[in-house]
RNA sequence: GGUCCAUUCGUCUAUCGGUUAGGACGCCAGAUUUUCAUUCUGGAAAGAGGGGUUCGAUUCCCCUAUGGACUACCA
């Protein structure tokens, strides 16, 4: 019997079980780019059967905003955008918060520290400036380390002593110049970089005892098994960094993808958190009041969005199937989502394709489900009816509306009957005889019986035929008592829900009103 | 300034060397409608520029231009 090799064959990352990861700091609301990162992320892992890891990336103690990180997890959850394991969803891989896995750091760092694949440094942030203000594009790199107070030098004794002191000091990556390091991207191919142009990044500082981005996303993304990064195009200048300290690490590097930048949509460069108000829409999911100024930023829950239509569109900024599908719910996405197909380039964001997303959505919400959504802006209004109406009254003007608070602008005259006439359409459609004509008319809707929309048309029209009336001067005369202005649905549909009793007193009105 | 990434209608994009360069949003026009919308139909609208490679380039390569990102003891 041959003996069994007892070493583990190293898997291929593509082999491995997918595992993602969506980091962000918690340094204020997640804005719209970072949700379509998580969205990316998560239609990725789900298309792959891999989980989707939240980890909350809190290593600069100055930036911290209270509330930010419920902020992050309210949004997604309201999404749709769901979480196998991390801060809050728990897991076998924890602590998910870096601020948490501070000894974890410090064992890395100290084995970087051992095999000299990085240094201690004393120089303080005034010094470092001061260097800045001298030399022009002065880089802390193989040309000037040497030339600086760090542990290569200064003498063992001497890093001890200042150590001990108390003097602060950072840790920083001694990069070897003038290696061509490749980074391997999903969505750009090869992109090479010459480590001479990197520069020996601070991995960690003793002030907080905390790392850097850096060194924390590589010791976390290698302990939590994560097998490809994906995450915004910003990042691609520091991937090859990455790149070394998996190598310093001799760790298996995971699959990149770095995706395109979300655009403002006037000008240039990418959509800031700060753009929120200026632009007048919502770059956030969710409201968000900022702890400290008391500033309120709009979101796109309270903008009236329904969270797939968010989805349907971000899917889309820098992304496309690859035929000309453009809804798609969030099964389809899956389904079809593929990094080969994302763009390279940014994407503005365009507000009014937005809206039109939501208006197709609205749509194929049920008017059950509306009708539950508009109740409470019927009750701010001061109104109310049965459910029954409401949804009776939706089902006549949902398709002209691409939020639900639009339902209201649409369907006010159920409610309140006109005050006013619009003295546009007043001029246009109540003529001379318009008076008489709503005299009889109501006449004749006084006999009907059965107030339904098909009997009281099919009674009015023979009237009008009966008489050889024009049925448009009637008609608009009609809806101007009606409604108080020229739009609207089906005027038979109206007169149904206001049943004949209020149908007959707006006439009246109308004919006090304007003649 | 340096490094990297990018570049098709106004915007989001399709095209994986041969197409009348397709779709969507928006815009314009027409049709439908008793009104206003919706809807439907149609229209205008694009390969940054210059060199190559090739029988043939939007597609591959180079240069230029433009845009963007990064260039912290922030992420």
């Amino acid at each position: 019997m041959p003996l069994k090799k007892l070493e583990k064959p190293t898997k291929k990352m593509s082999e491995k079980k997918v595992r993602v990861r969506f980091a962000p700091s918690p340094t204020g609301p997640l804005h719209i780019g970072g949700v379509r990162t998580a969205l990316y992320n998560y239609l990725f892992a789900k298309q792959n059967g891999g989980d989707m890891i939240l980890r909350i990336e809190d290593t600069d103690s100055n930036r911290y905003v209270p509330g930010a990180e419920d902020y992050i997890i309210e949004s997604l959850e309201w999404l749709g955008i769901k979480f196998d394991e991390g801060v809050r969803y728990g897991g076998n891989y924890g602590p998910y918060r870096q601020s948490e896995r501070r000894d974890i750091y410090k064992g890395y760092v100290n084995q970087l520290l051992d095999a000299s694949k990085a240094y201690i440094a004393f120089d303080t942030p005034e010094e470092l400036d001061a260097k800045r203000a001298e030399i022009q594009n002065f880089q802390y790199d193989a040309s000037t380390r040497l030339g600086m107070r760090n542990s290569l030098t200064l003498s063992k004794e001497e890093v001890d002593e200042l150590i001990n002191n108390g003097n602060q000091y950072v840790v920083r990556i001694k990069i070897e110049p003038d290696e061509n390091v490749i980074v391997n991207d999903l969505i750009r191919g090869e992109v090479v970089i010459n480590s001479s142009i990197l520069d020996d990044k601070v991995l960690y500082k003793s002030a907080d005892e905390l790392p850097t981005y850096h060194l924390a996303n590589i010791v976390d993304d290698h302990l939590m098994e994560v097998t490809h990064v994906i995450r915004g195009e910003e990042w691609l200048p520091s991937a090859p960094l990455h790149v070394l300290l998996y190598r310093a690490f001799d760790w298996q590097a995971p699959e990149f993808a770095h995706l395109p930048l979300l655009l403002k949509p006037d000008g240039n460069g990418k959509l800031s958190k700060r753009d929120g108000d200026r632009l007048g829409f919502p770059v956030f999911p969710l409201e968000w009041i900022d702890p400290k100024t008391g500033d309120l930023s709009s979101g796109y829950r309270e903008a009236g969005y329904l969270p797939e239509a968010v989805i349907n569109f971000l899917a889309l900024l820098g992304w496309n199937p690859g035929n000309n599908q453009e809804i798609m719910n969030m099964d389809e996405l899956i389904n079809l989502f593929s990094l080969v197909h994302c763009s390279k380039s940014g994407a503005k964001f365009d507000y009014e394709k937005g809206k039109w997303f939501n208006h197709k959505y609205i749509q194929s919400t049920s008017n059950e489900v509306l009708a539950e959504m508009f109740e409470p802006i019927l009750a701010e209004k001061s109104v109310s009816a049965p459910r029954e109406t409401i949804v009776k009254i939706i089902s006549l003007v949902k398709e002209r509306v691409s939020f639900v608070k639009e339902l209201w602008d649409q369907s006010s005259f159920f409610f309140v009957a006109p005050t006013s006439y619009d003295e546009k359409t007043r001029k246009k459609r109540w003529k001379e005889d318009s008076a008489d004509m709503m005299t009889q008319l109501m006449a004749v809707l006084s006999g009907v019986e059965n107030f339904s929309s098909e009997n009281t048309e099919a009674i009015v029209k023979n009237w009008i035929e009966e008489n050889g009336y024009h049925l448009g001067n009637i008609m608009n005369a009609f809806r101007l008592a009606l409604v108080g202005e020229g739009k609207g649905p089906h005027i038979f549909d109206i007169t149904e829900i206001l049943g004949k009793e209020e149908t007959l007193r707006r006439i009246n009105n109308a004919i006090v009103a304007l003649s």
